[in-house]
DNA sequence: GAATCGATCCTAGCACCGCTAGACAATCGA
DNA sequence: TCGATTGTCTAGCGGTGCTAGGATCGATTC
């Protein structure tokens, strides 16, 4: 029995590695750079055993995301549970989530840019994705403004959290304006 | 010199035909399927002949988005001209946006999801993409508010139609709240 | 302790990708 | 009519994700 527990052991430890060392490689040059073969001997061993731990390229992606998503609600819970009152604490989550997507670029991307072949807004979505969102929602239900569901309001919130990030990180839009770009929305956006 | 004008109208048409093909291939299978070898058997040619018109696969990707972010223009300024006061107009606009992504989503890809080798906010940016800036800020101009930039304001109202249009793409969002969500977004973001 | 047998891993290779060198044919100017 | 130029194609390079099948290793059994 101890001999099988040790074998799943060094298993689990090898996905582990084999999601770690994906992430650090697409962090470093970009998702293109995370090929199959490239990741095998990354972690010294044959492109074979990338695909007894996953389907494909794709849910190694996904495993990434899922990762991401769980980071990001921590991020975000951290940031808010840092600030007094409700402005502060709407404008930490826009912070803390841009800042999210900044520092882990590739992370973001296989968040919401590319296909992990994660199901989202639905039954089987995986509980961090779930969870990412709730963690929004905490702060964002008290500013939504009378007559406005909450879910609702923390969808429009999100998109146009996501729509800075990703137009940012692409050079469509300049850096330098991200404050003042943010402010405007916290306080259009969110009812005091 | 007849001659010459007959081969450089031949050569501008046959540029026009990868184009369209491009495009008509990435709306019905998506971007990966717009390989090389496919698109040069559609359009009855081998795969050099691409190569000289195009540098590569990411230079007929960005002459896909020069035309869209052109037809993207052309349908917001039709929407916003044909309704009544600020409010309707920036609702137009907002309908317009998002409408034109759901139903030319491999041209929006183009646009802003993929690399087509374009620069953005920039000196060198084409034309086509400063005009449907343009287009936008036009109308969003008005309802900007007191003390706040335009330009600013425009970037932060298309981050966010950008947002809603990717994620609701992407299945991030349900499809069901569309209206809402947009209701909901000029209402608060625009001044009136 | 040796033999067996199953799990585990790797070598080799598939079909496809973007892209290009070099052979070939068609057309043009002299 | 002939040479030069232009245009196009065939063939192939190195890369991709993924997989079949053989080899090897280690736990189990006698």
């Amino acid at each position: 029995m101890s001999v099988q527990e040790r074998k799943q052991r060094e298993r689990a430890e090898r996905e582990r590695l084999i999601v770690a060392t994906a992430r650090e490689l697409a962090e470093q040059q970009g998702w293109d750079a995370v090929t199959t073969r490239r990741l095998a001997e990354r972690i010294e061993y044959s492109q074979p055993v990338l695909y007894s731990h996953f389907r494909g390229k794709r849910e190694i992606i996904g495993a990434v995301a899922l990762q991401g998503a769980t980071e990001l609600a921590t991020a975000v819970r951290a940031a808010t549970s840092a600030a007094d009152g409700p402005r502060a604490r709407v404008a930490a989550l826009a912070r803390a989530y841009l800042d999210f997507a900044a520092r882990n670029p590739a992370v973001y991307d296989a968040l919401f840019q590319l296909d992990g072949g994660l199901a989202y807004a639905q039954e089987d979505t995986p509980e961090p994705l779930k969870d990412a969102f709730a963690a929004l929602l905490e702060t964002l239900d008290e500013v939504a403004g009378d007559g406005v569901h909450p879910g609702l309001f923390t969808e429009v919130f999100w998109a146009a959290l996501h729509g800075l990030a990703t137009l940012s990180r692409a050079g469509r839009l300049l850096p330098e304006d991200a404050d003042p770009r943010v402010e405007l929305l916290v306080d259009r956006l969110a009812i005091l």
